[in-house]
DNA sequence: CTGTGCAATACCACTTTGCCCCCC
DNA sequence: AGGGGGGCTTTGTGGTATTGCACA
């Protein structure tokens, strides 16, 4: 027996060969990033451990997963293609009992995190995210619906005005007053008897809608709106009076699979704790009760005050700025563990206040977000829910935050921008700006994100977080876009339906959510970046062109920009755009059927591209003879010419090195010759003595080597018809030939599935078995009784063939089981083949050589069954699969 | 906060004339 | 028995666009 011991294990002491070793330290990290990229824990801090893989292993005791992972599975393949071990051991030949083990070791649990994988995210992780954002914007979007409907509720908008005290009751009445929504009385009603049961009525009448016509007035703008005053008085109420006590909704980022399940079962089989699992208001009685403690998260207080305002006859509406899961990589989808397990002290650095103890995370320790009073949320700088009241005076919007932001009131586009999430703060937090919708009282809702926007410019920050619009392409029209807003497609549900949009609507539209394109840096000498230019559709630097693009020449530059601050700065010449022109090399141009001037000079030299080994055999000779990269030119369009070959003389064909003529487009036909472009075409030109030259429409790559593909041939003008005529009789002939050949090949299909029942019926007789012709039996046996209930487009005939089964079974072949027997053959099909072929002559090339690909069309229309039965061995019928006709047809189509 | 430069990566375009086996 | 049709295989690389990040 030679050394080598076939185990893996134990040789190991062995001296291994070297590249073995290598292997062993690579191959165990590397099945620990595809087998745990789900199932572990995430414990960010060993992220930087995961770089370098071989220092993986030893690392990973900071991990408290239970999870047991696989890892290292250690069958050495290499052993097994080594050629000196398997040269010297022919037992190995053979397949020979191995032992293969297997190592679970627990504590091998780390992130996959793909930013700091050296791969990216793949196609179905891609997907994954994808889906997962879509469908989570979805919910928050239903959430924030149902919300929306509870805040109309009229006990909520009850409880919430009883609690106003008088001097705010005060103060709506002032504010209905100077708009002219109520004419001021000698004595106004004290507010206290509007807070009565069965007001709501009442009130709806005196302060709804519909009393700005019953009562009109003129506002009173003389101290600007008047509902600016009497929403900062409510503001500063709200303030006071909701406490926050539980946290709010929040973007977390994806977590890994293992920690998601355990939260998910903590959620399913604890108690509900908001600290772990978020706030919880399951029904619209728990609202209320939320209403009437006037406390609960920071959301809830939004979506309260809004209630509140609702509840004074105001429109309002309540604004969402929705924190989906993202469909990026970026570090806003990465899941951060709460600082506590990390941090010792519970001191957010961000948070002057010290009170830091309010982080939601479901894995926060409780105990630690309950003293002090728990402060929730701190650490969001920006609200996720606020109200959009509409100011009857003008019908514009007024954004209120009344929990959150410093400044609650957004008058202005300037004050608005304060609602967006941004800088450095929010970023930690990720809090982000997609979508922000907007619902009002009637249950439809609105996207007004463009309002929030920065400049109202788009897309601003939703860049990357907002789904953006698709470019697909259109069904049946090839190189036709259409764009597909997924979002759009989504808020159709939810919008207000054209006749019943209001006059807010339409001035909002025009005005606040109209999108702002972002400004163009203009190109002019001042303002030139590097950026600006890249971009720039006007000018261009020299180091900007692309590998085909060359500068005219004597094209002037512009101006110059100079690159690099103080020591590293260059000067570089800025083009003109306009100056640049596409550039091919000669082989290229060749393949459009155009060569170069003669004399003409190459505007720019680059290194040859070989590709095929030929080439690449050739330009690698080149460059040991001369030591450097062979470079080819290219050439402007301006300086080439159309290929004109010299026309025919005699008939005779001119044929280059290869013995064929290059016809890549139309126009390098020689005069007085024709391109027939059929498959078959050499044979028939031999026969009839014809000149031909193969015809070269293009190349096909593949296995490094570039293959001709060549249509039919090229023969004199006055050998056109000959050719095509012989052509079509040869193609008539042949397909004629195939369809006795396949007709052949069904019937002895049939004939031998014929037999078959016999020979079944006939040990069924003999040997019992019940009726052979219970229906039920038959459908278990014939499966045609089955496959035709799947198919109702079986010609008649058919039903007609299986019921006869019975009957004829005793002599299947005299009647030929139904079928055409060949010399009943109807020959009527044979015109219509013929003519077909005449129109493909019209048509061109590619659909020509049918003949050889689909069968006869006796064929095409028989029962599927024969597919079932046998057809399939067959390689020249049409069920051969679609990419390899293709190739053909495109190889030697024609 | 913004622009620049770099790195990583996804995607696209360019590439330009065999060989061998099996069937007819 | 030989000629020719068809199967093989889907390349591989360099450029470019895009994105993220660090840094000035």
């Amino acid at each position: 027996m030679p050394p080598f011991v076939p185990r893996k294990r134990s040789h190991s002491e062995d001296p291994p060969p070297p590249k073995r070793q290598a292997l062993d330290v690579s191959a165990k990290p590397f099945s620990i990033d595809e087998s745990d990229s789900d199932s572990s824990e995430s414990s960010l801090s060993d992220t930087p451990a995961d770089n370098t893989h071989g220092s993986r292993i030893p690392v990973s005791d900071d991990e408290d997963e239970e999870e047991e992972e696989e890892e290292d599975d250690d069958i050495d393949w290499e052993d097994a293609i080594d050629p000196k071990t398997s040269a010297t051991t022919p037992s190995l030949a053979g397949p020979e009992l191995q032992d293969l083990e297997l190592t679970l070791d627990k504590n091998e649990a780390h992130v996959s995190d793909l930013l700091d994988g050296k791969k990216g995210p793949t196609k179905i992780e891609r997907h994954i995210r994808i889906q997962s954002h879509c469908i989570h914007v979805q919910c928050l979007l239903y959430h924030n619906a149902i919300r929306n409907a509870w805040i109309n509720d009229a006990k909520v908008h009850e409880t919430l005005r009883h609690k106003l005290p008088d001097g705010i009751h005060k103060e709506v009445k002032k504010w209905r007053i100077a708009t002219g929504l109520e004419i001021p009385e000698r004595k106004p009603d004290p507010p206290k008897s509007k807070k009565k049961k069965g007001k709501q009525a009442k009130k709806k009448e005196e302060w709804g809608p519909e009393a700005e016509r019953l009562e009109p007035g003129q506002p009173d703008m003389s101290r600007g709106d008047p509902i600016i005053t009497l929403l900062k008085v409510l503001v500063a109420y709200w303030k006071n009076q909701f406490q926050i006590t539980a946290p709010g909704l929040r973007k977390h980022g994806y977590r890994p699979v293992a920690s998601l399940e355990e939260i998910i079962t903590d959620f399913r089989n604890e108690e509900h704790d908001p600290e772990r699992h978020g706030e919880r208001i399951a029904n619209i009685d728990e609202f209320r009760a939320v209403a009437e403690n006037m406390q609960g998260s920071r959301d809830v207080g939004a979506q309260l005050f809004t209630a509140l305002i609702r509840a004074l006859g105001i429109e309002a509406r309540l604004v969402s700025n929705l924190q989906p899961l993202g469909f990026g990589w970026t570090k806003a989808e990465v899941y951060t563990p709460p600082k506590t397990d990390a941090v010792p002290t519970n001191t957010k650095p961000e948070n002057g206040s010290g009170e830091s103890e309010s982080t939601p995370d479901v894995e926060q320790d409780p105990p630690k977000a309950k003293k002090g009073g728990a402060q929730y949320d701190k650490d969001l700088p920006f609200p996720i829910y606020w109200t959009e009241v509409v100011s009857p005076a003008t019908n514009e919007i007024i954004s209120v935050d009344s929990l959150v932001l410093p400044k609650p009131l957004g008058l202005s586009a300037d004050q608005q921008e304060a609602f967006e999430p941004r800088g450095a703060k929010a970023d930690r937090v990720k809090q982000v700006i997609c979508y922000v919708i907007a619902h009002s009282a009637d249950g439809t809702a609105k996207d007004v994100t463009t309002r929030y926007l920065r400049r109202r410019t788009w897309p601003g920050k939703t860049k990357g977080f907002r789904f953006p619009v698709q470019k697909l392409p259109t069904p049946g029209l090839q190189g036709q876009y259409f764009e597909y807003d997924w979002f759009r497609n989504v808020m159709r549900g939810y919008i207000r339906p054209p006749d019943q949009r209001t006059k807010v609507d339409e001035q909002e539209d025009e005005t606040d959510l109209k999108r702002k394109q972002p400004e163009k840096k203009k190109t002019t000498q001042a303002g030139d970046t590097l950026q600006s230019l890249r971009t720039s559709t006007e000018f261009v630097l020299e180091r900007f062109l692309r590998r085909e693009e060359a500068l005219k020449p004597g094209a002037e530059p512009v101006r110059t920009f100079t690159a690099g601050k103080g020591a590293r700065a260059k000067e570089e010449q800025v083009y003109k755009r306009a100056d640049v022109v596409k550039c091919m090399s000669a082989e290229s141009w060749h393949k459009e059927g155009r060569q170069i001037q003669a004399g003409a000079a190459p505007l720019k030299k680059v290194p040859i591209r070989a590709v095929t080994l030929m080439r690449k055999r050739e330009v690698d000779e080149m460059q040991r003879e001369t030591g450097q990269k062979p470079m080819q030119g290219l050439y402007a369009r301006d300086q080439t010419e159309y290929i004109i070959p010299p026309p025919i003389v005699d008939g005779k064909i001119p044929k280059n090195n290869y013995g064929n003529i290059d016809c890549f487009v139309p126009s390098m036909i020689p005069r007085g010759a024709a391109h027939v472009p059929f498959s078959g075409t050499v044979r028939l030109c031999k026969k009839l003595g014809i000149d031909y030259a193969e015809a070269v429409t293009g190349f096909e790559f593949g296995s490094k080597m570039a293959v001709p593909v060549i249509q039919g041939v090229v023969v004199a003008a006055e050998n056109e018809d000959l050719l095509k005529d012989a052509w079509r009789i040869d193609a008539a002939e042949k397909r004629k030939r195939e369809e006795l050949k396949a007709e052949k090949r069904i019937l002895q299909t049939w004939r031998k599935f014929l037999f078959g029942l016999r020979i079944a019926e006939r040990v069924r007789e003999e040997y019992g078995g019940g009726d052979p012709f219970a229906d039920r039996e038959r459908e278990a046996q014939n499966p045609f009784a089955l496959r035709k209930k799947n198919n109702e487009q079986h010609e008649p005939d058919e039903k007609h063939d299986d019921d006869h089964f019975e009957e004829d079974s005793h002599d299947p072949v005299d009647h030929g089981g139904g079928f055409l027997l060949p010399g009943e053959e109807d020959d009527g099909d044979d015109h219509l083949i013929v003519e077909e072929h005449k129109q493909e002559d019209h048509i061109g090339e590619d659909d020509s050589d049918d003949g050889e690909l689909s069968p006869p069309i006796s064929i095409s229309s028989e029962p599927d069954e024969d597919q079932e039965t046998g057809a399939k061995d067959d390689p020249e019928s049409d069920y051969a699969p679609p990419t390899r006709s293709g190739v053909r047809r495109r190889r030697r189509g024609g």
